[in-house]
DNA sequence: CAGAGGCTGGAGAGCGCTCTCCAGCCTCTG
DNA sequence: CAGAGGCTGGAGAGCGCTCTCCAGCCTCTG
């Protein structure tokens, strides 16, 4: 079985190849694969019989080198401005389930189209600025950016490099740019709608870092309704999203204000921790302490309690992102537009 | 500041531009770009400001037209076999701390090499043939494949278009490809050790899916290890390597086994969800059980109380498989390789 | 029935690179 | 000092597609 200009070694079968053994031209051959224009049916069947039997697959260096698109959907996961923990930064992000649901959502809507996501992290400057020049060589039509900190500059940078692009969460400052969010204060007011509800009167919350806007908002927004409700005053332990932080934050909470009987955690890993914190204490949850998480991570019912918390249709979210991005990228005078998704309130066992 | 044709929609700068700005012919500034032959130093000098100028970016797809190189690598997570549970695939898959963990080996050495991984998910058998015909395609040189069962058809049908592939793990079937994998009897009798050493007479273990190799070759070690230690019968619970599935296997395992004193899971995220049934049951770890999990995943330090645990160096077999498939993209002929590693014991709280 | 206009297939240019081949120069050796 | 051989830069083909332009035919209308 000796084959000579072997199938696998990139498939050596052009469309030439095609063309004379369908007796047609290339440029009919070209049309029957892309669909475009009406092309005879009976020749139409000759050409894909043709394709068959040669087993030709399209070159698609070739193929890009003119149409000018590369087919393929960059997702960037930057981390510029964040200070590093122990592990790598890809192994740190992919550990929290929110990016699995992230590229769970871009694989779903992108997959059927038949594209598949080129995966790049840029957790600093430096590495950003080489992320950048890829995408500029031409290694992807545009780019899925899913930005861990707030003061990340490559959202302009994309901007400014002409690349279309649609966050995920807005960028911190305002530039003409896509993206998709969840309505956080309204994430925030459900929180504190469920914790009043189950009774609770001294409640405190754990904000993500600050200098993110989600953090602002689901701090504001908590703090607002908890007001509406007649409490006026609520402490703030700032985290920064991980686990451990949301342990030690729920320390601080718990030497300053021993008595609290309520706290709504900004997301679930920060929750998890709390619980931690609180078992360690010898407090009950949600007996002597209600806990109320963000995300609905996977985290929330590996926990012990499962936690009761806010759920962002993360998969739909991240859908939308890829579907905004076809359009830009197909329509490039588009002008940007940006979605906002409504969080609904999971009720577990924690509140 | 009007600039026509526009740098960034593609970057119509050709090498063409950047050998009539610098005085020399195509060929030339393909030399000094590509680094191949030699060239006069003033010569090369002179392109570089030639390019930094003009801002010239070379366009991939043209290169790889004629080079027949995609310089792209797919990083291929493969399920096909596996019962579906209730998240879509990529979100389940990416929610086990063990793939973050791989893909943060992958990037680490890819990265600097200026390669970014095509991310694929290929969970049913139908979308395992469009994955294959979109590598066959030319979007990638040649893929990294992590499958989660054992009956993957995927690792055969990738030698049989004869696309370089490098395996995280050992294939079920013997066929000819190059793979990564851990020395898991050895991490089965360091647990065992470990359990023996703590005094530990009446110990089970929780496998994963017996289909799957690694699976078999922790249980027999383990088995085999306790039997050199003079325990001649290890009860098993057969697990899926799921939290949830850890927790029924401990379940069925205690209402067997009451009085056991020691457990070994066969990974960290079933070893959790044995803590949980563990805890429910009032047995205290380790005082009462003393429990060993498989991974050094995150979820071994999110546990309470942190596991003991075996950790196998997946950054390092990551990277390994990646290196490996880059000498096998650059040298074609090249024998397939394995590559096996040692795990070690981490010690915490649990046993 | 003649002429206009639409539709379908083919010819051929061209996308932006790399790589082979060759010319010309320079260096070294006998 | 002549001739061989190595080295460096340029010319030009060619990678495999798409897409424009055009020819020829067919249909429809006046």
């Amino acid at each position: 079985m000796r084959q000579d200009p072997s199938p696998a070694s990139g498939s050596s079968i052009t469309l030439e190849d095609v063309a004379r053994a369908a007796g047609v031209s290339r440029a009919t051959v070209s049309r029957v694969i892309n669909g475009i224009r009406n092309v005879d049916p009976a020749i139409q069947e000759t050409v894909r019989r043709a394709i068959a039997t040669t087993g030709y697959v399209p070159n698609h260096a070739a193929r890009s080198l003119v149409t000018r698109r590369t087919g393929a959907i960059a997702l960037v996961v930057s981390g510029a401005g964040g200070e590093g923990e122990d592990a790598p930064f890809p192994s740190q992000v992919f550990t929290d389930p929110f990016f699995g649901r992230v590229v769970g959502g871009i694989v779903s809507f992108l997959r059927p189209r038949g594209i598949h996501p080129i995966l790049m992290f840029a957790e600093t400057a430096e590495i950003q600025a080489q992320v950048l020049t890829h995408l500029r060589h031409g290694n992807a039509d545009g780019a899925l950016l899913v930005s861990t900190h707030a003061a990340d500059p490559l959202p302009r940078l994309l901007v400014e490099a002409g690349l279309p692009a649609v966050l995920f969460a807005r960028p911190a400052e305002p530039i003409p740019i896509s993206y998709v969010d969840v309505d956080h204060r309204a994430g925030a007011e459900l929180a504190a709608g469920r914790l009043v509800a189950r009774g609770r009167r001294r409640v405190a919350t754990i904000s993500g870092p600050l200098d993110v806007p989600a953090s602002q908002s689901r701090l504001t927004g908590f703090r607002d309704a908890m007001a509406v409700h007649g409490h006026p005053y609520i402490p703030c332990a700032e985290g920064g999203f991980t686990h451990h932080s949301g342990e030690a934050a729920m320390e601080r909470l718990l030497a300053e204000h021993p008595d609290l009987d309520g706290v709504f955690a900004a997301n679930d890993l920060m929750a998890q921790g709390a619980l931690l914190a609180l078992r360690q204490h010898g407090r009950r949850v949600p007996d002597d302490v209600a806990v109320v998480g963000f995300d609905d991570s996977s985290a929330a019912t590996a926990c012990s309690p499962p936690l009761t918390t806010i759920r962002h249709p993360v998969e739909d979210m991240a859908a939308e992102m890829a579907r905004m991005l076809l359009t830009h990228i197909e329509q490039p005078g588009r002008p940007v537009t940006s979605r906002i998704f409504e969080p609904v309130l999971v009720v577990r066992d924690s509140a």
